[in-house]
Formats: structure tokens, C-alpha cells, sequence
DNA sequence: CCATAAGTACGACCGTCGTCAAACTTTGAT
DNA sequence: ATCAAAGTTTGACGACGGTCGTACTTATGG
């Protein structure tokens, strides 16, 4: 828990997980609409990865992610709602 | 909704927040159960109340918190339930 | 009036985190 | 074989946040 919040407290890594949510399919890691440089977007799907909210494989060179969302709602119902939902998002 | 996820982020802070959500009463500033000093517990307070976590007030010289669960309920809901849950608190 | 209790305010210290650039790896296409 | 695309790794830097001690304020009780 702690760990998952300390991975959705970054305003860039919040938003990682917002377009996942909202997406309809996986993501590549480059596909994303993030303001950081490569290494710092490495980073950051590093922590997501570790604390559980995303899992990643390989397409070619792609690296996709894909929302855990089903592990997260069983561990800790109702979190990813609160914060994915779009009044959430605004404030 | 930033600030209020940085203010949620940090153990004592949210252990505060839990343990105001299970009192049936508002408590007063030294009456929780947090290991650290009088100065650090000032300043988590002020996080949370500048967070619009909590509100506070004097009673003497004690001064009383109170969760503004409504208000919290009404700009991010299930944020709190979210995380005062006894799963969510355990994990 | 004085002492104690309950917090607050102010600096200071230190660790952690987000950030980037540069070098490297691996895969796919020409 | 070469080259480009996509990420990763490493190291460094700077800022912010949690912590504490000390000094200060305010209120209650004897």
C-alpha cells in the first residue's frame, strides 16, 4: 500500500496510469504523452512496474505496459477508481 | 487532489488520518499514537489541514482535530474509503 | 504569581526522489 | 553489414520533505 501510493503520488507517473486507464489496449512506452526524457520515463515505469500497477513485455523494440488493474482493485478496492475518475483527474 | 495524495503519502500523516476515521469523536493533537516529536507533529497536521484533510480548533490548551470526511466524500470519492479500509491499512 | 501543560515557530541537517545526459544494448529494416 | 529506433543503465546534480532541538506563546491550576 504505501509503496503503491508513493508510485501515484508523482504527477507523471499518475498520468501514466490515467492514459492506461483510459486506453483500450496496451501502451508502448514511447506512445505516451509524458514531458520527461527517456531516461527519467525508464524510471518511472520502473517504480509502476515494481509496485505492482502495470506489467511490461516486449513487442519488437516496444516495450509495452499493460494496468494491472484487476490485481489492484482485489488488493485495494476501490484506489484506482478514486483516482482515474475524471473529476479526479480535473482537481 | 495533489496535495491532498502528498499529505496521504506520508505513514504517520495517514496513520493520523485512520485513526481520526475509526474515533467516534475528534482527538486531540497529542492523543495519537505517532512516534515522532511535538515539532514534527505540528507540521504534519499543518499538511493535513492545508490539505483539506482536516479542520482544527482549540478546546484550552489542547487543540482538537476533526476529519472533514464530508468534504473529502464530496471532491474525491472513495479516495478515503479507499484508504481507511482494515485490508488497505493492513497491506 | 508561578509552574506546568500543549502546541507553535524557526533553523538546521540529511536522505530520498525526480531529472537529465551520455554511453550502451537489442531488435528490426534497408 | 549497417543503420536507425526504442529502451536501459549509470552517475551526477538539485530540490524538496521529514526529522529534531530549542526557544517561544498561550492557557490552566495551585
Amino acid at each position: 500500500m504505501q509503496q503503491v501510493l508513493e508510485a501515484l503520488v508523482d504527477p507523471v507517473r499518475r498520468s501514466i496510469v490515467t492514459q492506461l486507464s483510459a486506453a483500450d489496449s496496451d501502451v508502448a512506452c514511447g506512445a505516451f504523452a509524458i514531458a520527461v526524457s527517456k531516461s527519467t520515463a525508464t524510471h518511472h515505469f520502473k517504480v509502476l512496474r515494481e509496485a505492482g500497477l502495470i506489467r511490461q513485455y516486449y513487442v519488437g523494440t516496444a516495450r509495452m505496459n499493460a494496468l494491472r488493474r484487476a490485481d489492484m482493485d482485489e488488493a485495494f478496492p476501490g484506489l484506482l477508481d478514486a483516482l482515474t475518475t475524471p473529476q479526479a483527474r480535473q482537481r
